[in-house]
Parts: structure tokens; C-alpha cells; sequence
DNA sequence: GCCGTTTTCGGCCCGACTGTTTTCAGTCG
């Protein structure tokens, strides 16, 4: 699938022509960039069945830029970006990744100071060769070291969000393979955490010789670190790495058990099995020399004494002790979702009508949708006013009268203002199903006053549900600065919902502040923030958050039926 | 370069914030 490839030449596109002041065209490419990046259909599969036309009807994809992605599917590049970044050859992308560095500050840069890369730069600001430039001064030099650090905090991890849809497509094409017997991913991938550092998949095989002939030559290969009988490991183009083991099929089991981890949560299920007096290992559990478990994970658990643990809890975060005492939670699952509250439309400028978002989810089986846009204060996402939600209002009435076992709620993302308030008037928030209301300026503000503003937006009596709350961006920014025991009483005391944003980048509240959450009483929506039809399956990273945090069906309202839901809010 | 309930050309990408300035440019959401 090419559309990720495309799209990241695309925002590089944007991001040069934005370099040399070209007004308009940026966002454009922009805008081609983020449908082609959440489009459920491979472009290649578009364009083979529809030719140009058919790539001309993608949103923001016109004459200019259908063919470039024609260029691209054939030739497999594109003539127009290579001229650009010849023109400029920066990593464009590497430098426009640190806080605070655009394009415009990357030309000077280039230009003064013949800045291509990270370490170009990076060694510029220490040599404090940055700060005497017209332009730039201490601060900003400080600013881009911060930066960078951070970056390199998160360095040679990719967002679950971003591999996934990549990570599937392989298992598919293994287990097409008649060879292939048994497969699993392992490790973070498995465990569903926010960033995997790299994929470990394992399967069963009586033909191991041709199952890796099949791996190492899979699409979106670049390099073949190695090629053996029970392990090959390749890189992927995004720059990840992707292991295959091949193990017996009576220690498959065992084998899975050890591969996913985590490593802390290995280390007890072999202590457990040493005071046993067994051994646990890959390839199996053993006493003295025999195997007593290991073909099937569930068994090895059972053995040690415990019910099968989900991978998202083994993080030795309490889970084997809660399953030593039989007290796992009965975890939240993609089933129980009945709908999704935060959609964005193209009220506020997201990309599909109210009735193509309908659409979606119904396919998906939910049985409501809310419709959360932007509000006023959010003029570059088209916030609505007070007037044009009452106009909404109007379309989703009427569009709820042709609708049969399904409903749209209007809700609104209102923006919590530095002063605590929110940007739409108490009548209007009235006239709303349920009110978002989420923190998207003033970021830095200092711990207690942002506290406290965020406790004033619970007060409302208005406001439902508080978005993304600590407002963390991985590999990006840190959550801001706000003492959460102090949101969660707050939320406990208002009724107030906290959401668990399923944005792959986003996933806030994350697993630990979910658990605080759960604990604390306080009630949990998983939602998608949307802004394209296709993005609403993103719920499921919000919901392996949720697991992670052990949340349970009764901990997230949009288990509830339409009905609890309606009643619930009112 | 794309788009169309403002419809085939003219509008889109606004406003806050930061850090740099002395009136503003760049970045971000």
C-alpha cells in the first residue's frame, strides 16, 4: 500500500513550497497528504480500477496531483519533489520535527548556516552559532536543543497508530500461505502499546525454508539484516524493523508467552515457576526434564496457577497478583463500543458530511454518532458559532427523522479559554445533546492556574465530557502541566466524563491515568476526534489504551445503549 | 492546487503566542 509513502512526500511537498513563501499550494498538498494517509483503499487499487478519473475523486486530489500520484504508482518517484528538494537539499522532515522549527526558520538556516539535518543543527546551537542571527536570539537557540533532546527521547520508536495497518497487512500475506500453521504478532505490538520499537512475529511451519523465501521479499522491504531457518529480520521502508521466528509447534505457546513480555512481567511468571520448582522458558515449561506446558499459552498460565492474562496487562502493573487472587478485570472489548462522540464533519471543515460519517458507522454496527466540530475560537479548524450550531441542529433533526435504529447527537469541542470559560454561550450549550469542551490554546500555562482552569470548565453545568485532558502529543510535546488527582476529584464531584482520545499521536488519558481514573470513580468515553469518515477506526487503539488501563465495559459510557446514553446525559 | 448551497474564478490560511523585534515573522493548533 502506497498511500503513507505518498502522503509523506506530500507534507515534504507542502512543507518546501511553504519554504519559499508560495501561498495556497501547501495546503493543498497538505490536504491530499492527510486523505491519502487515513484512505481505507490503496491508491494503487484505485487507480488500477478507475485510472486518473478515479483518483481525481479523491477529496482534495485534483488534475495536478493525480498525476503525480500516477508518476509515482508507475515510476516510483515524482519529478516535481525531487526538483524541489535539489533545489534545497535539507531533510526537510528531520528539521520541521523539532518544536518550534518550520519551514521558513530552516531555509535561513540552510542558507546562513548550510543546515541540512538534525546533527547539522544540533551542532550549530551548541556552538551558539544560531543565536546571533537576525532573526533568531538565546531563547530560540535553548528551544531548538530542547527540542531536539526530546526527540531523541523518543528516537527508534513508531506510533502503534502508524505500523499497524502495515504489521496486518504482513500477517495476512503470511497467513495466506498454506506453509504457515500458526501465527501471532509478540511483543509491544501484541501488548498494544503506544510505540513499538520494533514487530516480532511467530509463527508454526513444517516448511521454514519457504515461509522466509515469502518474508524477505514482501512489498515495503528495503533491507535484509538476516535469513536463517528459525529467524529472518528485515527492515520495513517506514524504518521500522520486523523479526519472524519459527518455532516447534509444542513450544508455540511457551514461545508466545516469552516474546510478547513485557520483560518485567516475564521476570515473574519465572520466579512463580521457580518456586514451583519448574523452569519456564521459550520453549516451554519444564520440570526437571520434562515439558508439562507449552503448546498453547493459555496452559502455561494454567500451570503457574493463573487465568490467561491479556497481553495489554502484562506489564507486571498488579496483574499477576490480581490473577493470582482472581481479580483480572473483564476488560472492555471492540464489541461493547455503541458509538463514537467525537466526530468532526464538514461543519468545521473535517472532510465528509454529516451523512458519510452516518454511513461509516453504521457499517461499523454503532447505533448513534456524535458530532462534536470546532467552535468559535478555533477559527483555523471553521469553529461554529452559537448561530451556525443552531443551523446544524436543523440538518442533523432532519437527517435523524429518515434515520431507522440509529441516532446523531449534536455535540459541540468547545474550547476551554485561558480563563477557564468556554467559547460558547450557556444558551446555545443548552440546546447541544452534550458538550466536549477541551483545552487547545495557552498550553504552557503554570500548574495550578491550568488546574484550576480545567476544574472551572468541569463546573459548568454544561459541559459532559473533557478532551484529550493532559493535551500530550508523542514523540512530539509532553502533557501540560496540570495536577491530575485534583482533575480527577474534580470530575468525580461534576460527573464529568474524561475521554480517552484514540488519535494514534494523542491516546490521552494514557494506560496509567486511565487506571487513576477507574479507580477513582470517574467515568471514561473512548472516541476517535475524527476529522475523516475513515479515521472512526482508530477506536481501536483508543480501546487497547482503555485495556491497558484496565478499564472495564461499566467504566465507559459509550458502552451504554442509546437510550442509558440520552438519559445519562440529561 | 483544489473547490463549488459564495459554483469555473476567486477564495482559501485565522489568531494566539513566542521571541524577536520597535512593528513583525514564524510556528502551531
Amino acid at each position: 500500500m502506497k498511500n503513507q509513502e505518498i502522503a509523506k512526500i506530500f507534507y515534504e511537498i507542502a512543507d518546501f513550497l511553504e519554504m519559499e513563501g508560495v501561498q495556497f499550494k501547501p495546503y493543498a498538498y497538505q490536504k491530499a497528504a492527510l486523505t491519502l494517509e487515513t484512505l481505507e483503499k490503496d491508491v494503487g487499487e484505485i487507480y488500477k480500477e478507475g485510472g486518473k478519473e478515479a483518483l481525481e475523486k479523491i477529496s482534495g486530489v485534483g488534475k495536478s496531483i493525480a498525476e503525480k500520484i500516477e508518476e509515482y504508482l508507475k515510476t516510483g518517484k515524482i519529478k516535481y519533489y525531487q526538483g524541489l528538494k535539489k533545489k534545497t537539499p535539507v531533510q526537510m522532515e528531520e528539521l520541521t520535527a523539532v518544536e518550534g522549527m518550520g519551514p521558513r526558520k530552516a531555509k535561513i538556516l540552510y542558507q546562513k548556516l548550510g543546515i541540512r539535518n538534525l546533527k547539522d543543527l544540533e551542532k550549530a546551537a551548541k556552538t551558539h552559532k544560531i543565536a546571533p542571527l537576525f532573526g533568531f536570539g538565546e531563547k530560540t537557540e535553548k528551544n531548538i536543543l530542547e527540542g531536539i533532546a526530546f526527540l531523541k527521547k523518543s528516537k527508534g520508536r513508531f506510533l502503534l497508530g502508524d505500523i499497524l495497518p502495515q504489521v496486518k497487512e504482513i500477517l495476512e500475506k503470511l497467513k495466506a500461505l498454506k506453509e504457515v500453521e500458526q501465527i501471532s504478532p509478540a511483543g509491544s505490538v501484541r501488548r498494544m502499546k503506544e510505540t513499538i520499537g520494533d514487530v516480532d512475529i511467530l509463527i508454526t511451519t513444517k516448511d521454514a525454508k519457504k515461509v522466509m523465501d515469502f518474508f524477505v521479499q514482501l512489498p515495503g522491504i528495503t533491507k535484509v539484516w538476516m535469513k536463517g531457518p528459525t529467524k529472518s529480520s528485515v527492515r520495513m521502508e517506514q524504518g521500522f524493523d520486523v523479526d519472524l521466528r519459527v518455532v516447534k509447534k509444542k513450544s508455540y505457546g511457551s514461545a508466545l508467552q516469552y516474546f510478547t513480555g513485557s520483560k518485567e512481567h516475564n521476570i515473574v511468571t519465572r520466579r512463580i515457576a521457580m518456586e514451583k520448582g519448574l523452569k519456564l522458558s521459550e520453549y516451554g515449561l519444564f520440570k526437571g526434564k520434562k515439558m508439562i506446558a507449552g503448546w498453547y499459552e493459555a496452559g502455561i498460565y494454567k500451570a503457574l496457577g493463573l487465568p490467561w492474562i491479556a497481553p495489554e496487562l502484562r506489564e507486571n502493573q498488579g496483574e499477576i497478583e490480581a490473577g493470582l487472587a482472581g481479580k483480572l478485570p473483564k476488560l472492555i472489548g471492540h464489541q461493547d463500543i455503541k458509538g463514537d462522540l467525537h466526530c468532526h464533519s464538514k461543519w468545521d471543515g473535517g472532510s465528509n458530511t454529516i451523512e458519510e460519517i452516518v454511513e461509516m458507522a453504521e457499517k461499523m454496527g454503532y447505533q448513534y454518532i456524535g458530532i462534536a466540530d470546532h467552535t468559535r475560537f478555533l477559527r483555523i479548524e471553521h469553529g461554529l458559532d452559537e448561530k451556525r450550531l443552531a443551523q446544524q441542529r436543523k440538518e442533523i433533526d432532519s437527517l435523524n427523522e429518515k434515520l431507522k435504529n440509529f441516532q446523531i447527537l449534536q455535540g459541540a469541542e468547545t474550547n476551554i479559554l485561558p480563563d477557564g470559560s468556554i467559547d460558547i454561550k450557556d444558551e446555545a450549550l443548552a440546546k447541544l445533546d452534550y458538550v466536549i469542551a477541551g483545552v487547545h490554546s495557552s498550553m504552557k500555562m503554570e500548574k495550578t492556574k491550568m488546574t484550576e482552569r480545567i476544574i472551572k470548565a468541569m463546573e459548568n453545568p454544561h459541559v459532559d465530557i473533557i478532551s484529550h485532558p493532559t493535551g500530550r502529543i508523542l514523540k512530539r510535546r509532553d502533557e501540560y502541566q496540570v495536577d491530575f488527582d485534583k482533575i480527577l476529584r474534580a470530575a468525580k464531584e461534576t460527573g464529568t466524563i474524561l475521554e480517552i482520545n484514540s488519535f494514534s499521536e494523542r491516546l490521552d488519558l494514557n494506560d496509567q491515568n486511565i487506571r487513576r481514573a477507574k479507580e477513582a470513580g470517574v467515568k471514561m468515553v473512548i472516541n476517535t476526534d475524527a476529522h475523516y469518515k475513515d479515521q472512526l477506526r482508530f477506536i481501536e487503539l483508543g480501546i487497547a489504551q482503555a485495556r491497558r488501563g484496565w478499564a472495564e465495559k461499566k467504566d465507559i459510557i459509550n458502552t451504554y445503549p442509546l437510550e442509558k446514553l440520552l438519559t445519562f446525559f440529561r
